[in-house]
DNA sequence: TATGAATGAGATTTCATTCAT
DNA sequence: AATGAATGAAATCTCATTCAT
């Protein structure tokens, strides 16, 4: 909004990319949302993949630094996996997260060049560990019946990526979902 | 596959709409792997888009039958569920199912015309009462613990999408991903 | 309707042509229309541009027919002129007469090959020779002006012809605009 | 015509759609002959209807600016209504007008959209007020005959239309029919 | 840094016509 | 005579990217 254009075409280029999906936002959307030249998008950013991930890393960014906020203030493992599954699904409703992008492009969508997709996947790989790391400390202080870490961690977030399809992709999804999830979780973990 | 060019075009559409997603999709590289003139796609299918939709609703009417198929065989409602879930994931990773297809291209994810996606998500719906069914039997019969039947449904299936995600999208996966997630969904539901 | 297949394409054909012009009328609208199989077109009429000639001379040739019937019963040459062109002018806006395939597709219009171009232009000729002839009349029975015979014909069928496009063509021609014509013609050539 | 391609492009597709009209005018043989690349055309006009509205404005425009000032130095009201009728002639033959984009492509003819349509019937009516103006001058002056001036004003166009396509669409045209159409015209409307 | 005109490859779609049955 | 599947050329339009200014 302010002079930084190079912002400008970012925040443009999340809400698009989530709006939109990949294929349908083009250089011509986001650079008249942003208010700014055509030209400027492959100056600042290169190229559209590269404009792609950079929206999508922006936002696993913030994603990552709620997700160890929560964690961080956890009284116990159960607890902690507890916070980062309900900070998980706040943060995909979260109107100002731009959440949609990593929905509709993530390494769970499009990703053309393999370079993009490790960055990407390197990424997701510590919202995994984080998830994992608290699920260690779970079985250890008792809280936490006794599971593989590395597995159960994987489950979770997949019912994390499930969930929230449903929720924001579907029309049909219960209006407590969210609740049932959290419930659904603790009867699998709870020691 | 010599004589019905109809069927061999859309043989190679669920093909190709599974490997490369729907934009990546052209009538070009249909044609070819079908070995059929371009022009017939249109002839046959109107559009493209609903050459797509008669693509995932071919799969979907197959998840379906073996979804029903498992479900009638089962000794209890937890019996039920978990032969549910893992015909779900079984089919999921069978080659020869297409089920990329709806990975791709289901109700999860792109859908132009709002006709189309109500198609889609009726026939989606059939696979939640599926479920649902069992798992009030479940509970009737004292297997399942006492849940409200619909939400655990959303939840399950929530579950099945992303593990399924996780293992044909991602590189990190477990092997032994679907095990696990069948030992957490019983931890969750076992009465 | 009835079991002539041939007839109800040129009956389709007429109607199409008319309605939409030579380029949106597709093969397929009118096979459809004439509830009719799509081979059956070339079959009978060879290709496009021909069903399209047949169409408009079919028309023509009513057309040529009223303005026959129409000035064989005049009382004098004046009263011959203004009854062709009343006759013309009714003609153009039955319902039932197709008229708008001439106006539309005629030799004012598009018409790909040199022989039909002869053709209609020839059918044509005798629509001038007819108003031509009763001028003459009109002449020696000192009913009509002295003028030019051959170019007052093209002078009044230019007026026709305009006069048509106006009513049919545009959104804002007067209602009364037919018989503000026929009084125009009438100052214009009477003795 | 060198540095600007948009003005280029309009002069061929002026060209084009008067020597071909609207369907036989492609992208490739405009962008061809105004020496450009076919993509410029969409980023300059939108698309092929828009390039053919603002193709057939600009004749239009041309066209009004000419019959305003023939009528603005007529002496009476008959002479302005003939030098109207002149001038409108004289554009319709003139190699540079471009004419032939209003032949073939004006109200009188093809426009899909509603909007474009209703953006020529307004341009064109300005011609019809200047005609009527003229014919009120006359009648007042008492050089025309008392008449409707709009309805007049809507004949004598309509002739202007067909002995136009009479003479630019047609083979046997006389070589004096714009002669006879003006000596037409005068005995028509001469007080 | 900033602009937007310019490019051209490529996608979807249409459709007259052919032809086997 | 009748059918409609099959063909493929051609049209319109999109859009990432380049580049002169």
């Amino acid at each position: 909004m302010n002079t930084n254009k190079k912002e400008a075409l970012l925040h443009a280029a999340k809400e698009l990319f989530g709006e939109c999906g990949y294929v349908e936002t083009t250089f011509k959307k986001i650079s008249e949302r942003a208010g700014v030249a055509l030209g400027l998008l492959t100056h600042h950013y290169g190229n559209k993949e590269k404009l792609f991930l950079a929206s999508g890393l922006d936002v696993l960014a913030n994603f990552l630094e709620k997700l160890r906020e929560a964690t961080a203030g956890a009284t116990s493992g159960f607890d902690g996996v507890m916070l980062f599954c309900r900070t998980y699904l706040d943060f995909s409703i979260d109107k100002d997260s731009n959440w949609l992008v990593l929905v509709r492009c993530s390494p769970y969508s499009d990703m053309k060049t393999k370079t993009d997709r490790d960055i990407m996947d390197s990424m997701f790989s510590q919202v995994h560990q984080e998830l994992e790391q608290i699920i260690v400390r779970g079985i250890k202080d008792g809280t936490i019946t006794n599971v593989d870490s590395k597995a159960t961690a994987q489950v979770i977030i997949s019912l994390m990526v499930g969930a929230n399809r449903t929720k924001v992709l579907t029309p049909y999804a219960c209006p407590s979902l969210y609740e049932d999830v959290l419930a659904f979780v603790s009867r699998a973990i709870r020691a």
